[in-house]
DNA sequence: GCTAAAGGCTGACGTAACGTCATACTCCAA
DNA sequence: TTGGAGTATGACGTTACGTCAGCCTTTAGC
């Protein structure tokens, strides 16, 4: 009855590799080793491989495997808790694949004529922009925005693109991070709210308050969310609270209190 | 505007020896390499570094990511090809998910209890087996059963059960193999149904044609597909498929001939 | 100007589960 | 006896880095 490795191998429809492998390891040492090396299989080994190979086929790490088999852990019991660890992987390809079918949609969508529109929403969201800055927070912050129009107005219509292809593939990320259950005020967010930061700060220069207030924007200003909603529409709502979570832990933002405080670097 | 790695990694979001690691590979070489070894990080090298993060968050592995930034692969395209892959690989989950569930209901189900069903069932099931046999193959395999059982009535009641949870466990991985669309007559499947004729012969001496029959039992006879119903309520069809298969392919049975034929081995 | 703490650099090993050589025996049949 | 088939033992390759270990700059403090 004893078998050889290519015997077993052709029985079980495994390669000779694997049983060699599954000896090496210790998880399935043959039932006889001869003079020669040689490794013979007994009826055990065959049962033992047949067990093996249903765990396998179930997903379960050989480590995994072994520790059923060997020790006395309940069969049951490890599936079931395998099971959830294919649950979260299955989420993750979930999220993986709702993130890539945005990307495509964003990144494919008629490109010119994408770009123009972004191009030409992009100039006059900034003329509404500046009322809607001065209505909210005054004429300071209005002429502060202005000054900072003036200055990107040379930029060329090329810059402008590079700009929206820029933030369309942060705000894709942004989405994919929501996905994958990522809070608008974890650390990971922030590390992408914090390139938001750095590309408003490269058209106007925000301070602690004024990026904060740029959370409210996001939502409600139409033109603000519009940009924003190229990309998902449920989105403005998570950036805009990585943006007030960003505005408060990363510069000292306060709530409620007049005078903002530079967080020491 | 000159980054250093660890500037760079904490922008980013990622770890300084990831930085490495893309530069050997070839992904992103840093903009400047100073004399002593340094790597400096320009602008560009950013942006790379955001497209970069952007694909690898969609599951694309690095090389793909080199070669949709470099060569002209087209970005979308490769995007579509991922998706694929990500949906083969939520499938593969989906089975395997479908297989843990009907293993543990398989082994889990009161286990006493289903036992000792299970054993009455086989005793009880082999007398009626035995006039099914007798009625469909006439009396001559009947009474070449019969000769089986009287060989096999002195198993104790531990012999079966183990048989039975050897039986199950292997009509559990024929199952999954289903789930993963393996059909009944392909090279994978008929290893496992390899497994089911051996186990037949221990009980029963099969010839070609008596185990090519086994195949309408599987399905008709109200007994042996309940034994097979109880991992899974459609597993008699595949199974049955797969006994018809085994005995052509491997056995040499063939239809419509009064003479069976052993393979050559 | 010196020293110590950061920070940077280059290997090199480890990870999961084997596939794929390369090299060297061993066995069996003609 | 010889050749072909079968077996054995390394060892490298795969994916995307994590984690040392050992050595070299740069920077900050005294």
């Amino acid at each position: 009855m004893e078998r050889t490795v290519s015997e077993v191998a052709k029985l079980a429809g495994v390669s000779v590799r694997t049983l060699r492998h599954y000896d090496t390891i210790g998880l399935l040492p043959p039932g006889r080793v001869a003079a020669n090396g040689y490794r013979y299989y007994g009826r055990p080994e065959l049962l033992r491989l047949q067990r093996i190979l249903l765990l396998r086929e179930l997903g379960v790490p050989l480590p995994g495997i072994a520790r059923i088999l060997d020790e006395q852990d309940d069969e049951v019991a490890a599936l079931q808790g395998h099971r959830e660890e294919l649950l979260r992987e299955r989420k993750r390809l979930d999220a993986m694949l709702g993130a890539i079918e945005r990307t495509v949609v964003a990144l494919s969508g008629d490109d010119s004529v994408a770009d123009d529109e972004f191009f030409a929403g992009l100039s006059e969201a900034r003329s509404r922009l500046r009322d809607d800055l001065a209505e909210r927070y005054g004429e300071e912050a209005a002429a502060g925005f202005e000054k900072a129009v003036r200055e990107t107005e040379a930029w060329t219509r090329e810059d402008y693109e590079r700009m929206g292809d820029e933030g369309r593939r942060l705000l894709l990320r942004m989405a994919a991070a929501r996905d994958r259950g990522v809070g608008p005020d974890t650390d990971e967010a922030l590390e992408l709210i914090e390139q938001h930061y750095q590309g408003v700060l490269e058209l106007w220069p925000a301070t602690p308050t004024s990026y904060y207030g740029l959370g409210d924007l996001l939502v409600e200003n139409a033109d603000q969310r519009a940009v924003v909603e190229m990309v998902d529409k449920d989105l403005p709502e998570w950036l805009a609270a990585g943006v007030r979570a960003y505005a408060v832990k990363r510069l000292g933002y306060r709530r409620n209190e007049e005078e903002t405080v530079r967080r020491s670097v």
